[in-house]
RNA sequence: GGAGACAUAGCUCAGCUGGGAGAGCAUUUGCUUGACGUGUAAAGGGUCGCAGGUUCGAGUCCUGUUGUCUCCACCA
């Protein structure tokens, strides 16, 4: 069967097919089991508008690697998947997909339109889901949920009931950011700032009863239509006289009062501010201040309304270029200045946002913010990288009441309704049929549905079946670790981490691991308008998902962007086809031996080295991926595998297949190579599952499943200290004489007569033990070990480790010029060694203070390095004589 | 205006709690050795942005500085 395995490795050929296996077997489904730990994440739940792109594949590669690693580990590991309703982004979608059937939203009606969405949702809501599982995500997809399922719906009402009912819920008009092109009000988090070029218009503003003006600086003059003062700051000297006084506000017939604020910067401008309490976040804190009128003068569209006189009508930039000629007409245009500032833009759309007054529905902040910053102070909850955390303190410090209105139909409709007689507002679950105060029987509910981060924020536990006190809840919740990138901690941790703690008591996770963006190669952001997106489908397609996992999380480290290349991707796949033609070798060679018998004790030192050493990984990667250093955990996985592993344990191995007629040795090689195979591909599993799983099946029938086995552990009787120190050694020999051949075009075929003196017995012994290889991996015709010069001679070249120097006569290929100037090379760098080691340790200071291992190493280096040079000066002094 | 991140080989980036500078790709040169040329062996290439400081010792910690980027605020 092994033989038949292909010479590259064809993902293709695999992954659905394992996939569906995993899917069969049910290994992705946690059950709640009270003899295991739990260990959970939730699934930042993606758009049923989505398609499945960089970001998305780099946060489900890195949950399933944490997911698996904790499977393997023996924790009942859920990995909690769902998707997100997404109320304004998918209303958007619907609208559009009816406009090309020429129907409108309102032709619908609200019943209608929600049937059509409900309808889109079942049609596109799974396309995510399944691009997930090409990724190989082993999410438990029976526990599937969706924010708008009668369970979370269930959720989103229980909070707003019982934040209604402590207050924190309430209806107010207050200044929001209108989206004109949605016709829905936005979250201050929605709003994106970008930079425009715009201007400063200079206006006159005659004082009434007077000949003067006052001069203003506006970016935005439409809105004086709207302006009910002109405010100056109460010490600025140059305008005292004026505070009280009435100006004619131009284009209208209102007169509006010169008031004294400290709000004004008198440096900033002309040092007079036209407030417009209506449509500025500022200006509306003023008004409050001065009891201004407030005068909405837009309409939802953005279009001028009958509070604007003659301009009704038009819309806000129209108006605006009207209004200017018609104020340079009338002598009260001053001058119009260049201007770069910050636009407030819908992040869904880019529309500019309108800040207006409006009755929505708010969240009060102060309070719930306290336990969520308490959570980062106390460690309870922590960020990956740490330096996120500062972003989250400085939000929450801010933090100002959420708008969760949205004048949408799709999603959570606000469980309010107005008597239709009084007016009074009534929350509850159900329809009420009767108005509490006047008996009325007749209630209408609130058009208004909740901002979708509203039942996003209760995700960690509404997904378990909160409020109900489920078994999962109890078991899973709170969660784990959380993973997510840096653009989303606003929008969804924090109001997470608040909901969570004020629903649960407890934050719904005490890690936030963040990562960064994936960028194209020429570090942009990949859109959709930019065209620069790579679609990691296309990558699965071309070189497996495997080789795109490994992409996504190789030399990155948390929270930094990186760049996407092709040339990784096929690095990756380069580094699964290694994989697997390294198990192709094993399988080809361990058939049919029998390993059984095969105790530790017979394992020959190069078995014991790799053992050591792979043991010791899992050590070491163990500890990595406790940190969340998944990309470090990675590199060691893959510098073991194909370095330690390939280059040179196989290789050292081979003579014992190819030559020797030794059974046991030969025993001992396979137990060895499976045995280490394994555990390599044990550890490499979180992150390549695919290529590991299928290996693993076919090494091996005992298990039938690599998911489902046991996370490597360290274990005593695997370190074998003494044993590398050997190998080690033999390598040092093999690079140094392959050095020696390479400096002088040597070629492989070329075999040599290899004499290694060494004085002392140990390291002759050393070299015994290891001969086969030894002489396999340098090339060498024949290998005498000895521990003087006698018998070698005067035109041997000779190559130099810190034990042995190793001799070759291979005279009539050497070039005595190439080899003085290798030779003096060596001398160079060995003498820059001596020179740092010798200052160390001749620094009392490094002596009276270093700790003494550090000194004892040094002194150890010292020593080699001397014997080092002592070699090569006289191998040195031997060629430049002859 | 406030905060943060980054600055390391030609390119893209790692480098954990301070103790002899790394990887991948690219470049140059060998290799039809029976797993793999998606391979293998070697080579060249870095005053770790700059300046101070702490330390026996700093790419790593501290301060300042320059440059790039991001986020927050939004002075009209």
């Amino acid at each position: 069967m092994a033989t038949n395995l292909s010479k590259t490795y064809d993902p293709s050929q695999i992954e659905d097919r394992l996939y569906q296996k995993w899917l069969e077997k049910k290994y992705f489904h946690a059950e709640v089991d009270p003899n295991k730990k739990p260990f959970t994440i939730v699934m930042p739940p993606p758009n049923i508008t989505g398609q499945l792109h960089m970001g998305h594949a780099l946060d489900n590669t890195l949950q399933d690697i944490l997911i698996r690693y904790k499977r393997m580990q023996g924790y009942s590991a859920l990995w909690q998947p769902g998707t997100d309703h997404a109320s304004i982004a998918t209303e958007v979608k619907i609208i559009a997909k009816l406009k090309e059937e020429g129907i409108e939203k309102e032709d619908l009606g609200r019943e209608g339109f929600l049937e059509r969405a409900w309808d889109w949702r079942k049609e596109y809501g799974g396309r995510i889901i399944s691009q997930l599982k090409k990724m190989g995500s082993s999410a438990d997809w029976d526990r599937e949920r969706f924010t708008m399922d009668e369970g979370c719906s269930e959720a989103v009402q229980e909070v707003f009931m019982k934040l209604y009912d402590k207050g924190y819920i309430y209806k107010g008009s207050r200044i929001i950011n209108w989206c004109p092109v949605c016709q829905t009000s936005i979250s201050d988090a929605e709003v994106e700032y970008q930079e425009q070029e715009g201007h400063f218009w200079h206006i006159k503003y005659p004082i009434v009863g007077e000949d003067g003006f006052v001069e203003i600086a506006t970016t935005r003059p439409e809105t004086l239509l709207g302006d009910t003062a002109v405010a100056v700051n109460p010490e600025d000297e140059r305008y005292t006289h004026l505070v009280g006084k009435m100006l004619k506000l131009p284009l209208t017939d209102r007169e509006i009062p010169v008031i004294a604020d400290s709000y004004v910067d008198k440096e900033f401008g002309t040092g007079c501010v036209k407030i417009t309490p209506a449509h500025d976040p500022n200006d509306f804190e003023v008004g409050k201040r001065h009891n201004l009128e407030e005068i909405n003068i837009l309409n939802d569209d953005a279009t001028i309304n009958e509070n604007g006189g003659k301009y009704c009508g038009m819309d806000r930039y129209e108006a605006r270029r009207v209004m200017v000629e018609e104020l340079e007409q009338q002598g009260l245009l001053v001058k119009v200045i260049k201007h770069v500032h910050n636009v407030g833009t819908h992040d869904r759309c880019k529309t500019t946002v309108e800040p207006m007054i409006k009755k929505q529905w708010f969240v009060a902040m102060e309070e719930m913010a306290k336990p969520a910053m308490e959570a980062l102070k106390t460690g309870e909850l922590k960020f990956v990288p740490e330096a996120f955390g500062k972003t989250y303190m400085h939000w929450l410090e801010n933090i100002r009441d959420w708008c969760i209105s949205r004048q949408l139909w799709w999603g959570h409709r606000i469980p309010a309704y107005y008597c239709d007689k009084c007016g009074e507002i009534v929350v509850s679950r159900e329809q009420p049929s009767v108005c509490p105060k006047c008996g009325h029987t007749h209630l209408t509910q609130d058009p208004d549905t909740l901002d979708t981060w509203f039942s996003s924020a209760l995700w960690p536990f509404s997904t378990l079946g909160w409020p109900k006190k489920t078994p999962e809840l109890e078991y899973f919740y709170p969660t784990d670790v959380l993973v997510t990138g840096y653009d989303i901690i606003f929008f969804w941790v924090i109001r997470m981490v608040f909901s969570g703690y004020e629903q649960t008591g407890v934050s719904p996770f005490h890690t936030v691991l963040i990562h960064g963006l994936v960028r194209d190669s020429q570090g942009r952001k990949m859109s959709k308008s930019l065209g620069n997106g790579i679609d990691p489908l296309e990558v699965i397609d071309k070189y497996g998902a495997d080789a795109l996992r490994m992409t996504l999380v190789t030399g990155n480290a948390p929270g930094n962007d990186m760049r996407f290349y092709w040339e990784r991707v096929e690095a990756s796949r380069n580094f699964a086809n290694k994989v697997w033609n390294a198990s192709r070798f094993i399988m080809m060679n361990t058939e049919g031996v029998d390993t059984s018998a095969v105790e530790l004790s017979d394992l020959e030192d190069a078995d014991k080295w790799i053992l050591s050493k792979v043991n010791r990984l899992a050590k070491e990667v163990t500890e990595n991926m406790d940190k969340y250093e998944l990309g470090i955990a990675l590199q060691k996985v893959y510098d073991f595998i194909w370095e330690e592993f390939c280059d040179w344990y196989i290789e050292m191995v081979k003579p014992r297949f190819y030559n020797a007629e030794d059974e046991r040795s030969k025993a001992a090689a396979c137990w060895t190579l499976t045995t280490v195979l394994i555990q390599a591909l044990k550890l490499l599993h979180p992150y390549m599952p695919f290529i590991t799983e299928e290996i693993f099946c076919n090494l091996q029938s005992e298990e039938e499943s690599i998911m489902i086995s046991a996370w490597p552990e360290y274990r005593a009787d695997w370190d074998f200290a003494q044993v590398e120190n050997r190998i080690e050694r033999m390598k040092e020999a093999v690079r140094a004489i392959r050095n020696v051949r390479a400096s002088m075009n040597v070629p492989p075929s070329k075999k040599a007569d290899i004499f290694v003196v060494a004085e002392k017995e140990e390291v002759r012994e050393a070299f015994t033990t290891s001969r086969a290889f030894f002489t396999a991996l340098s090339n060498a015709a024949s290998v005498t070990i000895q521990a003087d010069k006698t018998g070698i001679g005067e035109d041997a070249v000779s190559a130099v480790t810190a034990d042995a120097v190793m001799y070759i006569p291979l005279a009539e290929l050497v070039d005595i010029e190439k080899e003085i100037a290798r030779l003096t090379k060596e001398e160079k760098r060995l003498a820059g060694e001596l020179k740092r080691s010798h200052g160390m340790l001749g620094n009392e200071r490094f002596i009276s203070k270093a700790p003494a291992e550090k000194i004892a190493e040094e002194r150890e280096k010292l020593e080699k390095y001397t014997q080092m040079m002592e070699q090569v000066k006289e191998q040195l002094a031997r060629l430049q004589k002859a």
